[in-house]
DNA sequence: CTTCATTTGTGAAACTGTTCACAGTGTGAA
DNA sequence: TTCACACTGTGAACAGTTTCACAAATGAAG
């Protein structure tokens, strides 16, 4: 296989990080900023000059050492890396209360489309909510393969995931962001990505009631 | 100040995946299962031996030899740990579309107990929403002090997450779990979460589409 | 043109987290 | 009681990520 020297596979913070700052540019950009330094947009994310240069390094991008980065170049620049110029079609799966609410969170957001969604509940399907069309789920594999989808988004009651995940997979997706709280199983080199919620509350409770007991003990 | 070795500021990372062992362990002993081995845990939780056994060291639990982990002793060590032996109580502001979604999906949930959620909106207010009551704003010191909230979770639009997190830390919240795109800033030893959704999406279509360029160079 | 202040780009160090490899050990079988 | 096995506990190697420190570059000012 030939490797391309652009297609150096970018670690997952890196990515992450990426992303955050796009969103900080555009800000920039609509408030008429044309030019910026490491040090503001790391303010601007909570980071370091030091992350924010390496990062920009990653993707191959230089600044000017007076002049800081070009604002309109350095954001074509990770649009281009992050959307790779074709736009991403998501499928949803599962119109529930957390389904909803993110079909509505990214209606008629840039650069990720809902281009359809699916649930196993008869009164769901045929609808069209925020803009995506609900389906059933036996016409999964078929609505996918039509409308070029290579994402799916998981949204279904834990005990359901793993069935969906392995439809998905069948159905041609490529990675899969998955908000129920299981682990899933996939073929090596699909990528999945969790977002566990209790997880996350888990986290910021051990750590608040570390504080609160340091500041106990302290006194 | 005297350091018990007890708390010894365990890493994020094993928090999390803790989080999500205590989930298993739980559905694991629902089932009648007593013992485990760190090999079954790892696959469940899509991990390593390696990995699990290291994080039950971390928090210094031990198992046995032949009988590997006893499940019910296991999950009492890592509750103790995760909620340190009172419930934790958490205030959610911003009773939107997400907002509800995770109110409904927390109602009666253990060991996380929404005690208050916050509003602007005066429509929202007064009433209550999955076992949990709605504020106004202007109630909200007075409210998380009374019923001693340590954890916020932030799911207002992004331009009045800033101001949220601020109001919540003068309440004296000590972590914030926040879904609102931006980054907060918040003193010191306080503890942020970000739940960045964007991000997510943007890291699964980011690897989504590379395994389709290495598939279509590869043919 | 020269100087100066400032910022970038980056090798290397430091740090953090994961995996390996195996000695140590408790258990059940004989 | 002894043996052999399968698993745990853990030091050490490894891998990945972040931070440091400074040479090189740039533009502005005199
Ligand atoms: N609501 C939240 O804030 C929240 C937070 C964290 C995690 N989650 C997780 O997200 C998932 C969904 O949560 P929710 O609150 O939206 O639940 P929900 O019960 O409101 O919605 C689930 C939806 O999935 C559909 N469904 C069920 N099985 C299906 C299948 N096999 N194929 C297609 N559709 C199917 C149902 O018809 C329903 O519309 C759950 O796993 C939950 O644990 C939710
Ligand atoms: N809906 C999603 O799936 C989703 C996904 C990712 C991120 N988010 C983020 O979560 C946040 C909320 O999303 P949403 O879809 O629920 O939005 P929403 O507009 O439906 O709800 C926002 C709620 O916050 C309230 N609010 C606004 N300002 C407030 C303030 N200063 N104090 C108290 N309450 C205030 C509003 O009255 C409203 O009820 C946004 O920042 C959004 O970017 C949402």
């Amino acid at each position: 296989m030939s490797n391309k020297p652009t297609a150096a596979a970018i670690p997952g913070n890196t990515i992450g990080r990426l992303s955050l700052y796009r969103r900080l540019l555009q800000e920039l950009l609509a408030q008429g900023t044309r030019q910026v330094y490491s040090h503001q947009l790391a303010r601007l994310a909570v980071s370091t000059p030091s992350q924010v240069r390496r990062d920009l390094m990653t993707i191959g991008f230089s600044g000017s050492p007076r002049r800081g980065y070009t604002i309109s170049e350095l954001l074509a620049n990770i649009e281009g890396l992050l959307a790779r110029s074709i736009e991403t079609s998501v499928a949803l799966v599962g119109v529930g209360n957390l389904g909803r609410a993110i079909l509505a969170y990214y209606a008629n957001r840039q650069p990720v489309r809902f281009a359809a969604a699916f649930d196993r509940a008869p009164e769901k399907t045929g609808r069209i909510l925020h803009g995506c069309r609900c389906y059933p789920v036996s016409e999964m594999a078929e609505v996918i393969a039509r409308e070029q989808i290579h994402v799916g988004v998981i949204a279904v009651p834990a005990a359901e995931a793993q069935g969906v995940a392995d439809q998905l997979v069948l159905a041609g997706v490529r990675g899969i962001l998955n908000f129920a709280p299981v682990r899933l199983h996939v073929p090596a080199g699909l990528y999945v990505e969790h977002v566990d919620l209790m997880m996350a509350l888990d986290k910021v409770a051990y750590y608040a009631h570390q504080q609160v007991e340091q500041q106990d003990s302290s006194r």
